[in-house]
DNA sequence: GCCTTGTTTGAGCGACTGCTCAAACACCGT
DNA sequence: ACGGTGTTTGAGCAGTCGCTCAAACAAGGC
C-alpha cells in the first residue's frame, strides 16, 4: 500500500527534473520536493534511478491521456497544427515536455533510464503517429511519407525545441512560428485543382523512385 | 600561456559530457579525461560552470568550421539533404551534437550555460540560415517561410533527434530516413511545370493570409 | 493487553562534489 | 647563482551523493 507516498515521490521527481534539471535531481531533492523523507525513495523504489524511470511512465501516461481526445478529434493538418500551439502552451507552463528533455540527457549513459525513456517517448509517438495517418492520408502526400519514421520526428525535435526554449525563448517562439507555418503550406496543397494536384503526384511519384 | 593545458581541459569536457552526460561531469571527472589535476579546472576557468561554458563555444566553432566550406557549396534542397545525412554520420561518432543536448539540458537551471549554449547553437543557426535562404529562395515555397525561425526550428530539432538516438538509435534512424524523404518531395516541387507552380503559388498566397 | 505487519524516521557510512591553498615546480632575465 | 613569474600539485575543507540500518511508529487481528 502507501500508494499515497509513492504519489507524492513521482509527482516530486518530475517537479525536480524540470525545476532543476537532471544534474541536480537526487534522492534528498526529490524527496524535500515531496515532503518526505530522503530514505523512501529506497524503500518504495529500490534507488533513484527506478524512480526516474518509474516518474517517466507515470507522467507521460498521465500527459498523452489528457491529449486523447482531443487529439482524436483532429482530421485535418490545420487543426493539427492549431492543437500542437495549445499544447505547447500547456505544456511549457507544466513543464511535462521539459522532462522528458532531461531525462533524455540523462538516459545516453544509464541503460535503465533510456529504456523507461524510450517507452515514454513511444508513447507519444504512437499518438502522434495516429494523428498523422489520419491527416496525411486526406493530403496529396499520403503514402508518399513514412508515418512511423515521421511521428518519431515530430516527438524528438519538439523535445529538442523544448529544451531550445529553455536557453533562448525568443528563438524557440520563431521557430515554431515558421513550423507552423510551414504546416499551413502543406496543408495549403490540399487545395489546390485536380490538374495541379496530378502533376503534384506525379512528381512526389519520380521523387520517391 | 599554458594554452596547451587550457586545450586538454576543453577537450576533456567535451569527451566527458558525451560519454558521461551532464549529471556526471565534474571537475574532478573532466581533469581525469584530460590527465591532468583537477585544480587546473579553476585556476583556468574560475568554476565548473565556466569552463563548460568554454568549452561549448570552443567545440561548437570547431565543428562549424569543419562544415562551413561544404555547406557554402550546397545550393538545392537535394544537396542539403545529402549533407545532413553525412554529417550525421560524422558528427554521431565525435558526439559533437549530443554535447550541445547534454549543455542544453544543464543549462535549463543555470543562467551561465544558458547563455553559452545559446550562443553555441546560434553558431549553427546562422549556417543553416544562410543555406536555407539559398535553397529555399529557389524553390516555390521562396519567400512564404520564414527562414530564420525555420533555421531555428532545423538546429533545435536536429539536437532533439540527436538526443532521442541515445535512448532509441532504430527509431532514430527512421526518423531521419522520414525527414529526408518528405525533404526530397519539397524538392520535387522545383519540378513541377509552370502551370502547376502558378497554382501552387497562388494557394500559398492565399495560405499566408 | 500483545504481537505482527507495513511505513516512516534520523543518523550514519564511504564516496564524491566545488573550490581553496600552501608548497613545489619549471622557466625566465640578470 | 639568484630572484621572479607563471603553472602544477596534493592535501584538505565543508557539503552533498546513493544507500543502509536500527529504531520508532501506526494499525489491525487476537
Amino acid at each position: 500500500m502507501s500508494a499515497a507516498t509513492r504519489e507524492k515521490l513521482l509527482e516530486g521527481a518530475l517537479r525536480t527534473l524540470t525545476e532543476q534539471g537532471i544534474a541536480k535531481t537526487s534522492a534528498r531533492s526529490v524527496a524535500a520536493a515531496a515532503g518526505v523523507n530522503q530514505a523512501l525513495v529506497f524503500y518504495h523504489f529500490g534507488s533513484v534511478d527506478e524512480l526516474l524511470s518509474e516518474a517517466c511512465r507515470y507522467g507521460t501516461e498521465q500527459r498523452v491521456a489528457r491529449y486523447r481526445e482531443r487529439l482524436a478529434a483532429v482530421s485535418t493538418l490545420g487543426e493539427l497544427l492549431e492543437f500542437g500551439r495549445v499544447m505547447h502552451e500547456e505544456e511549457r507552463a507544466a513543464g511535462a515536455v521539459a522532462v522528458l528533455g532531461q531525462l533524455l540527457a540523462g538516459a545516453q549513459t544509464q541503460p535503465r533510464l533510456a529504456a523507461a525513456t524510450a517507452a515514454g517517448l513511444s508513447l507519444w509517438v504512437a499518438e502522434v503517429e495516429q494523428v498523422l495517418a489520419r491527416v496525411l492520408g486526406a493530403s496529396p502526400l499520403g503514402g508518399f511519407v513514412d508515418v512511423v519514421g515521421l511521428a518519431r520526428a515530430v516527438a524528438a525535435s519538439f523535445v529538442g525545441i523544448e529544451l531550445y526554449e529553455g536557453v533562448d525563448a525568443e528563438g524557440a517562439r520563431r521557430a515554431l512560428d515558421a513550423l507552423e507555418e510551414l504546416g499551413a503550406l502543406v496543408a495549403a496543397l490540399d487545395d489546390l485543382g485536380p490538374v495541379a494536384q496530378r502533376a503534384l503526384r506525379h512528381r512526389l511519384r519520380r521523387a520517391t523512385r
